[in-house]
DNA sequence: TTTTGTGCAAAGCGTTTGCACCATA
DNA sequence: TATGGTGCAAACGCTTTGCACAAAA
């Protein structure tokens, strides 16, 4: 069915968005090819800066609206907001936290769930019903821990 | 000592305040009592409504001011940033979750720790010292739950 | 009287919206 | 050709900053 079964896991974007009756438009396949090549967070900006040599122009209100319909297609996932700045990630990957590092500011992943069974049964017991859940930890990421110390 | 012994936790303002130099104003005592006495996180807007009888006139800078400055003296905490809206907490309560409703947008605290032995071993391992931490789940409250049901 | 705090207004910053032009289908 | 997407500019909401006046010590 597929037009073709390229090596890793580019599920077919222009199939995809017709089924959607969306378009494909060359901004939205660059989007694509950056959010799904990319192991790693990425905020609006981030994006925008990835492009700059593929589409110099590209506008960060398109990035922000194609990312946002990606996010409903289910392509990315809309992450924690840090410091006003939300992130987004690859559907790929699996739950996990982030680490702010206060020195340098910088937003590492972390292979941690977010949300335990713990949590989940806790809420429930207070009327919520959970779906998701972010966890952002603070404190000091290795290179500022090496730096303190020297 | 003390010019009076009030009901409950007060811890003495005033004392606090001069022994790090600063001064005593009317707005710093009115903030604090509504910090103290809150049993719920607090966003600034949220401060500034509560005053809004005893002190019509105080502006929005002043409030984040006073924030800012409770929580560098250890009043007060900076808890998480909700959909680009900071919110403060007594350090009286013990770290919790939040609970961001998808529906009604309310956001409720959840006494459930926020970060397990496990996250702070698992951060570690991967050279992380972990000094706090937010948790933010997302899905339906009790009142939206019934609501959808019906 | 000296110094700090407050209030006002405006600036920042990330995100969203309105609208004319362009490009996909 | 018709509809939907893009880019530009501007609006928006929350937070922060600059500065003159007021108030605490």
């Amino acid at each position: 069915m597929n037009t073709a079964t390229p090596q890793s896991k580019a599920l077919d974007l222009d199939e995809l968005l017709h089924q959607h009756g969306l378009r494909n438009t060359p901004q939205r396949q660059l989007i694509y090819r950056i959010v799904s090549s990319s192991a790693q967070h990425l905020s609006a900006v981030h994006v925008q800066h990835q492009l700059e040599t593929l589409m110099p122009g590209i506008s960060l209100p398109t990035v922000y609206a194609t990312l946002e319909l990606f996010a409903d297609l289910g392509i990315v996932r809309k992450m924690a907001m840090i410091d006003g700045v939300m992130l987004y990630d690859t559907g790929q990957q699996r739950p996990h936290a982030h680490m702010v590092c206060r020195n340098c500011g910088r937003i590492f992943d972390l292979d941690i769930p977010p949300v335990n069974s713990d949590d989940v049964t806790a809420a429930m017991n207070q009327g919520f019903r959970v779906d998701s859940g972010d966890l952002v930890l603070h404190g000091l990421c290795s290179d500022c821990r090496a730096k303190a110390n020297s």
